[in-house]
DNA sequence: AGCTATTGTGTATAAATTACACTTTAATTT
DNA sequence: AAATTAAAGTGTAATTTATACACAATAGCT
């Protein structure tokens, strides 16, 4: 009786190790989501990154990332670590690019898919301040742990590139805004200086900006008046959008 | 003694559903590539196409995909796809996007990572005639296996995309074409017409392209020059190239 | 009241894009 | 050998788009 379960259990160790064996053949591996952060304040663009919580990279700044969960799509878990670290809201976010180089992660094979966000720094000062988490200048990134400074590099080429050709610029900024901030936002993401009246010609061109009949307050000049963003409009020209040339 | 030697079976047992729930709990997927491959070939855009292999889509079509190994980056899981099916040889590979939702594959969770390639039709003739493996007009994809129809789409839509930046379609061509070819190319790609003298005209001013002081045999009317796209020099240009606008 | 800093505005020039038609050439047919 | 065919090769004028540039108006500050 014995020997027969005993023949049993071993059938089940079989069983196991099979199991074992398939889920390592299926060649499974871990998958991650960083999310490149940007938001724009005091006329710099800037990008969200937290202390490294691994050794190795003790003293360096990393994205937010976290690993995806076996029921979550990519799109979702890029949702749930924004939320989580900033409090969301009429945010975009946009995936970048997939990393996967073997030995990316010192740990263990692990693939993360970069998504890029563009948020609104007035609106989401919320759960920011706490931990180690910083508004970091892009222009002052460097050696940041993992191979997360490649990726914030293709990240932040990629949204230089996509600001060229459509509007994305408003998510940064707050409802309400000057022209010479949005040119200051322009400027400040493509690193390049723009002429004032040919920008401007550029945007009322363009016909999505709304003008409030409201001033800037509290500027030690003369204020310039206050517009937003007809985002519907913008959703509704079924025109291709060419692209907006500097 | 059988007692004890069953006990540190049943021991054994619990290590194993340790491991495995482990394995699972780590959170770790699937993680296949799947390549959009475009040729092109009487005068038509084509995409290389399998018959899928699992039964729930049986008579649809499938990309060429595979399951990414635990030791092999992404990109080289690409290439090693690409050469299994075409031969491989001077191809532009490009990542695309990765598509992860949480039922996209009817068996398991598999997220994967598209990639679109172009190949010369001419050079790459030779593995694929056997297997259920054909050639099939870009305009003429509809429903095919999986998601891939939606990956197909987001890669088309980039390539007409990337196309209008950077001069890629010559990496379809022969090395030797014709002004006509190449802008039956890029009619083809772009789903549009083009004004024959402006075409050259803007293709002459790039100056990439080498005049090989030869001309075309067997067409049936006065033949034209040939000519071959200098890559090296396009490499070399440094001046950032703003684009191909049509 | 005067100073300061920035807003708001228009035009002339240069560059790029578009539209468009006739002559040339090799191969094929008669 | 002459005529026919089909596409190659070529330039210019008109339009659109992008660039360069300067001065008057305004609110806040002293």
């Amino acid at each position: 009786m014995v020997e027969h379960k005993l023949e049993a259990v071993q059938n089940k160790i079989k069983t196991f190790k099979t199991i074992q064996s398939e889920v390592q053949s299926i060649n499974k591996v871990a998958l991650s989501v960083d999310c490149v952060i940007f938001g724009f304040d005091e006329n710099k663009l800037k990008v969200l990154l937290i202390r490294s919580d691994l050794k190795k990279y003790q003293d360096k700044w990393s994205l937010l990332g976290d690993l995806v969960s076996p029921n979550e799509g990519l799109d979702e878990a890029a949702y749930r670590i924004l939320k989580q670290r900033t409090g969301l809201r009429d945010l975009f976010l946009e995936q970048v690019q997939t990393f996967g180089e073997v030995d990316r992660h010192p740990a263990s094979r692990v693939v993360t898919v970069a998504y890029c966000s563009l948020i609104n720094v007035q609106h989401h000062k919320l759960n920011i301040l706490d931990n180690e988490l910083h508004w970091h200048d892009v222009d002052s990134i460097t050696d940041l742990a993992f191979d997360h400074q490649k990726i914030f590099e293709t990240s932040y080429c990629q949204l230089q590139k996509r600001v060229r050709e459509h509007p994305l610029g408003f998510s940064l900024l707050p409802n309400k805004f000057s022209l010479r901030e949005l040119q200051n936002l322009y400027e400040a993401i493509l690193n390049i200086k723009l002429d004032r009246r040919n920008f401007r010609k550029k945007f009322f061109a363009m016909d999505f900006l709304v003008d409030l009949n409201e001033i800037e307050k509290d500027v030690p000049h003369r204020p310039g008046k206050l517009y937003r963003f007809d985002y519907a409009k913008y959703e509704r020209s079924t025109k291709k959008w060419t692209g907006i040339a500097f």
